[in-house]
DNA sequence: ATGGCCCGTAGAACGGGA
């Protein structure tokens, strides 16, 4: 099974874009943040006739969030809960669903725009209440003898960059947003957790980042930094194949800023 | 040079992104 993540920054203008990545690698799983779109628009229509079934929960102008899944394999998604029953939010930042007998959780985590904004407090909460609300998910066998638990997968724009490493300058990046210890300890948290970062499951090259800043030609320079993640549980882990970060569509003429990341599970 | 670009909502600039 093939499933990616993808901040499309605006899919009224990236829809053409994400109809011919997804005739292009036929992925079965597909998690879409930054919609920017209202239910009334999104466009179900021309994801059904690509092949794809879509649940989704958007608002106007911000956020928004999707997940596409592939009709002739995984088919559509079940059980779908919008948003983070431990904290009502009028931003449409998390939705989640069963899918080929998965448990998906797609989440547009907050910008926090800087660390002392009250944006950045929002994003500090934001995340705890997701660690609250996810931390039965991920959570090792604790010698319960449970063993029913659905196996979860955590992907999208978390906007953390977890380590130095997912840095283009890290000292310039030092304490910033996206950069903060506070929120890489959170990250932290999730790992703890019991999710496992797909993408660290596997050798990298190096300067490998998932999103790049429209300004001062940062694609071209390379000046990026890694925030979209896919993370799994650990009973998934020994299933991940690969996990990759795709540049194609940010070299195209009107980009997203962020590019796919996509990963193999058996 | 502390802003540069892109998007949505506008119907001109501005908030927001990261």
């Amino acid at each position: 099974m093939k499933l990616a993540t993808w901040n499309v920054n605006s899919l009224k203008v990236r829809l053409p874009q994400v109809l011919d990545w997804l005739a292009a690698h036929r992925t079965d799983v597909l998690a879409l943040q930054e919609t920017k779109l209202i239910d009334q628009r999104f466009p179900v229509a021309e994801f059904a006739a690509a092949g794809y079934h879509a649940v989704f929960a958007g608002q106007p102008t911000y956020n928004g969030v999707a997940l596409l899944s592939r009709a002739d394999t995984v088919g559509p998604a079940q059980g779908v809960v919008v948003g983070n029953p431990l904290f009502p939010d009028e931003q449409q930042r998390l939705i989640s669903a069963d899918i080929a007998g998965l448990r998906w959780v797609c989440a547009y985590f907050p910008n926090g725009q800087s660390v002392d904004s009250d944006k950045y407090q929002y994003k500090l909460r934001w995340i705890d209440a997701l660690l609250e609300w996810l931390k039965p998910a991920a959570a090792p066998d604790a010698g319960t003898g449970a063993t029913d638990r659905t196996p979860t997968v955590l992907l999208g724009d978390f906007n953390i960059a977890p380590e130095a490493i997912d840095v283009h300058d890290p000292a310039a990046w030092d304490g910033q947003v996206l950069c903060s210890e506070p929120e890489r300890a959170r990250f932290r948290a999730l790992i703890e957790s019991g999710f496992r970062d797909a993408y660290r499951l596997f050798e990298q090259a190096p300067k490998s980042y998932s999103w790049w800043d429209y300004r001062q030609l940062g694609f071209r320079r390379n000046a990026g930094l890694r925030i979209d993640h896919i993370l799994v549980d650990q009973t998934l882990t020994q299933r991940v194949r690969s996990c990759s970060i795709d540049r194609g569509p940010r070299k195209l003429a009107q980009p997203s800023d962020h590019a796919p990341v996509w990963a193999e599970i058996d």
